[in-house]
DNA sequence: TCAGAAAGTGATACCTAATATCGATTGTAG
DNA sequence: CTACAATCGATATTAGGTATCACTTTCTGA
């Protein structure tokens, strides 16, 4: 826990967003009563068209027509309905990208920072194993993995 | 992730410090050239008092008489020395109590904000391997359990 | 279809946690 | 004892995020 992660610098070449994602992520809210609005929907749009976990200010900068107040708010409400996951880096700072499936982990390349999901790891039960032995009754948890990717291994 | 921990609200009852506590974390502190100073004292006596991790905030609370910035850097420097370590809420905010041995995990309770160690559960090993699977060479990981101990259990 | 209730928006004020600044003070090697 | 680097502390500043509230939009049902 010794290094920080450095900040990937070099432009994020938005990806093209098919519109289907972004209805997709809309029909979803709709389901559970969020109504389908003009702001929401490019909110959506910039955060799947991140090619990395962004963070709420590079979303405000790329949406400078839509509020700070509004980018903030859907972001919650995206990751309040499991749509978009919370990443936390070394030094704490906060970023976010699009939920793939459901839970997991990931692990953050340093340099580039790109994120790769972590699956087909149980360490869910390994804790709560552990946790049950110290008399604790596990109900969540934090967990983030630093490193490198393949591509910007030495 | 989605409940959050409730601050512990009761009074910490600070426990009484042995002087030899102090001494030997300065004295780690000297053996790596740091002087060995009144805040300073204040600060890791204070931080060797908490039952439970406290916040930056609260040991400014508790030692009127020292400066803000001696307090946070006071922390910093216990931290990056390791005698201290850093604890994370679910609602991300930031905590710190002293470190009882070398490398280890925390669960914490969400209702009366106690910490125990995770020892003896491997799961560097685990996300390692898992990590070497995606090709991500591994460096550094977040890790926080949370949930109840066992005396707040229903 | 369209009126109105409810949800959502956005400008802005505010808040909290933390770091930066910088002149004054203190510990320590010699 | 003295010089000087380390440390301190009052305060300004920053970053990241939330609260407020008047206004706008969406959507429902008559």
């Amino acid at each position: 826990m010794a290094t920080s992660v450095a900040k990937h610098k070099g432009h994020d070449h938005p990806k093209p967003v098919s519109a289907a994602v972004v209805d997709d992520i809309v029909a979803q809210l709709a389901h559970r009563g969020y109504r389908d609005t003009e702001p929401r929907r490019l909110v959506i749009a910039a955060a799947a068209a991140q090619e990395r976990p962004f963070t709420a200010e590079e979303l405000c900068t790329a949406l400078p027509c839509v509020g700070r107040a509004t980018v903030y708010r859907g972001l919650r409400l995206l990751v309040e309905t499991d749509q978009v996951c919370r990443v936390l880096l070394e030094d704490r700072e906060l970023r976010y990208q699009l939920s793939r499936q459901g839970h997991h982990h990931h692990m953050l390349c340093a340099i580039c920072g790109i994120s790769a999901d972590l699956v087909d790891c149980d360490v869910e039960g390994l804790l709560r194993a552990a946790a049950d032995q110290a008399g604790f009754r596990m109900s969540g948890h934090w967990l983030e993995v630093y490193g490198r990717c393949a591509d910007c291994a030495d």
